[in-house]
DNA sequence: CAAATCATATCAATATAATTGATAGTTTTT
DNA sequence: AAAAACTATCAATTATATTGATATGATTTG
């Protein structure tokens, strides 16, 4: 058995399709054929059951599968090993970013990411905290920007900047009265929070803990996405929370509903998340240190207060 | 990089001595040196230190080692995988066992199971209850027999046998007046116990919270084995708790000195545990058979109530 | 239903890579 | 200083992977 062989196994139950594999593995399909033969002759098993068309798994093939792709994944690792002693910052660099923080943050240090180093490789997913944390584990991802403290172990975070949350009030809301205002003046019955599954609705409830306010109020409705909560607002439906980066692209009338929180204010922490193994920490530190120098100008302000988060979940 | 290639490395990494290293892998010197060297120039990095002697490992050299190990740990549960399917009872199969298990319970199946299975190659281990879980999620272990339950995820447990305490009191205890005694007789203050990461000593600490005897007692005196703990209450320093099947080989003055548990009993309950991914199923229910059979005739009573063992921990 | 198309297996030839035995060059031991 | 132990190097050999050509079998198309 080969690591090879089982690049090849790969690729053919992927494509399920033996040439289509061959061409996608740059050898010929009698190579790719061959050498799949050869590891079922080894194992004296079938991997596939080429009677069927389009080609499918044998059920040992399945698990074989499964493993190989450990196999091929932690092999892979050794190459990032390599590279981290050689301070080498290119190739492969996954990126998993949670919904809430991609849309603001992504636009701010993509392309001085990119600029500042060519022969990295960024591929980006949007992920849910809970997939980041495994794929970061399993080594799916090499580091992530989520909201924290997660507290999880064989992960690293480092802070990368904190940002508060802005109220977004209903028209007819006493509070619009006041420049500012307190955690205390929200209805926490009437809040809109984005579904669970997005961490920032855990940043919310931690925010109540944090107020003592958590109890067993339940929550009236739950949104995907930011736009829709603005909308149900405007509608009188409730009062919902925006980061702040996020109410910087608002028109100019639902501007006039925000209202700030006097100190400490609210906030979410926002990290750079990765494995504790260190493998790309070249790389890692490069991204930082771009975040950071974008960040800091758009984000930190001299006279803020923040309300320590607390972890999530 | 070939798997081969690792292994050469690993096996050098062990002996520190390319020809020792060379015979364990059935090959010649040249063949491994070259190996090993085509692996270092295609990372382009050096993995051992040749100028000192006997070899050491560079930096990279060690993590690269680390990775290795994974990746050939990985690539053996291939033939796991297959194995399983065809159902060979067959091949290496390594058990962990917790040392207040150990004495009395191998000695029990273990000639029974080698001969029934001679294709099967054991390696019996004794381990700590905490190193048992960690070797079975990292694949260093088939499986263990430990005190549960553990409820830990990925991990799958069988009870095979529930096995009562007996207390062995000191010579003046007032219980000794009684044939059987009761959980309530029993002075928490003066307990003997084994010493931490033993998992007997949980057993243990189980029981009491079963009766609400926690608080904040604090035990006087911790051993490392029943022959000291047997000593020491020997001495009048307290009372201690011994699982029954080591009571059967105490001498008969000794033997004077316990007291049964009135019905419901404590109990340890002891368990078959083992990966989900259940790759060596085949065997694991072999052993369980074997055991289940040899530890009937000793241990199951008719008119035993158990008092349910809680979570370890 | 035959022709055309597509996909996989087989084969002999070739290119590549692993292994070996012999030996040279070090370092360590005696 | 000689012997022993160890690793590197080399050319020869063996084993393995890859290829291009082609056969075979299945599926699609006209």
């Amino acid at each position: 058995m080969t690591i090879t062989q089982l690049h090849y196994v790969l690729a053919v139950a992927e494509y399920k399709n033996f040439t289509l594999a061959a061409e996608k593995c740059f050898v010929t399909q009698p190579t790719l054929s061959m050498q799949i033969q050869k590891l079922e002759d080894e194992l004296d098993i079938l991997i596939f059951d080429r009677s069927k068309k389009p080609i499918v798994l044998t059920e040992v093939g399945e698990k074989i599968v499964n493993q190989a792709k450990n196999i091929v994944n932690e092999a892979g690792r050794i190459k990032d090993i390599v590279d981290q002693q050689k301070g080498y910052i290119g190739g492969e660099f996954k990126i998993g970013i949670i919904p809430t923080v991609m849309p603001t943050l992504l636009p701010m240090f993509l392309n001085n990411f990119i600029k500042k180093y060519p022969k990295v490789n960024l591929i980006i997913e949007e992920q849910t905290t809970e997939e980041i944390i495994k794929k970061l584990k399993n080594g799916h991802l090499d580091c992530a920007i989520a909201a924290t403290p997660l507290e999880e172990d064989r992960l690293k975070e480092i802070v990368l900047y904190y940002e508060p949350f802005v109220a977004y009030l209903p028209e007819n809301h006493s509070s619009l009265q006041n420049k500012e205002i307190t955690v205390d003046e929200l209805d926490f019955d009437t809040i809109l929070l984005l579904q669970d599954g997005h961490c920032f609705r855990n940043g919310i409830l931690n925010l109540c803990k944090n107020n003592k306010y958590i109890a067993d109020n339940h929550f009236q409705l739950e949104s995907g996405s930011f736009e829709t909560l603005i909308k149900l607002a405007d509608e009188g439906l409730g009062t919902t929370l925006l980061p702040y980066l996020h109410t910087l692209d608002l028109n100019d009338k639902n501007k006039n509903k925000l209202r700030a929180f006097k100190n400490p204010k609210p906030a979410r922490e926002v990290s750079l998340i990765y494995p504790k193994n260190e493998l790309k920490l070249h790389i890692i530190n490069a991204l930082r240190d771009v975040i950071s120098g974008v960040v800091r100008g758009a984000i930190a302000f001299s006279d803020v207060e923040i309300i320590s988060p607390k972890p999530i979940k």
